[in-house]
DNA sequence: TTTATATGTCACTAGTTGGTGACATTATCT
DNA sequence: AGATAATGTCACCAACTAGTGACATATAAA
């Protein structure tokens, strides 16, 4: 028999597999962002999803099993790897610019994306450090491609920049979205206080570039 | 009557409320180390200082007025704003310099400093909200005192260039303590990975000092 | 239509949480 | 020494936690 196009019965509600299990996954990223990572709780999850908690246990196992698959459901440095290495002849310093201008306004609006910064501080879950373990990997690609090639013998005090600009503007979204705004007296969450932290982005590497 | 030598009966303890208290709150330190502020509970923190929980609601109202008691115990900024300014005639970048490298080690040391400045990144709660005042406040002090005297007009981007630095060293030692000790290449836990990283600050001080 | 199975619902357990009332013990004051 | 208050101990509560067995309903195949 064919699926039908409408229920026969008055009770019972749809059945749907694939269709719960995503409501189940989209609720643990709507808690994770209403409330943390600390707030994802089965109870809470199951409501949140609308749905009862017996089937995060048919579909996922156990809690810690479904918040697995929530955090390898999410793809968070797609968006630095997949960039083209583009042709340069400056070193790669327009690149790098655009690259950490990005990172710091893609976290500063994700708040997905904090929240599982935070949670990858805050607890030991082999797929939060997997989530690490791709990162490096990601980054490890540009030092090889463009940076390695141009900064030669430096390119050790080059990668020690880079993890404090990277660490830098990390912390400094994750303070602005939880701490409030004001870091060394700049306001992190206007236009103008942002620009002034990308104008000093922009002065660090072009100084680096200039004379490292 | 004076305070007795010896107990006359053989069961009890000793009576003593400070030193009770005290225990409790350097329960609460201990965990905070060992597990994190989310396994603060007032069941381990009574058995982690040996005591009834009752003492916890006597002597401290309830668990969150304890955890209160407990930030406020501690000083964690004494360490910036305590230094005497410095007769400078560089503008400061000597004093600049060190100050980072010393939060840097500090951080990376103090593991309890760590778990607060993660603590007040995953929740709100006002006595830790204070400790980031109490940071500004500290901070403004050096910015008033020798930074603005000596960059004037450019002022602001030396506050952004110090945000970027103070947060990139906070997030590194927190990376490290809780992801993995490899940040960009550079393993964080040794002291040659954290020598690249002092000698990439002073490098990034000395561009700001010539060349902003 | 009948049957089998996947899907959804619900009531329940055992363990943990924050919190408290009643009691026992010790220190202290007179 | 005796009275009093402060300190420490214990049993208990209601609310919440993760997890499960039994059942109801919808879908799909025969």
């Amino acid at each position: 028999m064919e699926k039908r196009d409408k229920p026969t019965t008055t009770t019972g509600r749809e059945k749907n597999k694939e269709k719960s299990k995503q409501e189940i996954l989209d609720a643990v990223g709507k808690l994770l962002v209403e409330r943390g990572h600390a707030a994802l709780k089965v109870n809470d999850i199951a409501a949140k999803a609308g749905l009862d908690k017996k089937l995060i246990y048919r579909y996922f196992g156990n809690t810690e099993l479904l918040l697995d698959e929530f955090i390898q459901s999410r793809d968070f440095w797609s968006n630095v790897d997949s960039k083209a290495l583009p042709a340069t002849s400056d070193g790669g310093e327009a690149f790098t610019k655009a690259m950490l201008h990005e990172q710091f306004d893609i976290i500063f609006e994700n708040r997905e994306f904090q929240h599982v910064l935070l949670w990858r501080l805050s607890q030991q879950r082999s797929s939060l450090q997997k989530l690490v373990e791709q990162q490096e990997a990601s980054g490890e690609q540009l030092f090889q491609d463009i940076i390695q090639p141009h900064f030669k013998d430096s390119t050790p005090t080059f990668r020690a920049i880079s993890a404090i600009l990277i660490s830098g503007l990390y912390y400094l979204d994750l303070s602005t979205a939880h701490n409030g705004s004001t870091f060394c007296g700049i306001d992190m969450a206007s236009p103008e206080g942002r620009d002034e932290v990308k104008k000093a982005i922009d002065f660090l590497v072009e100084q680096t570039y200039k004379h490292l």
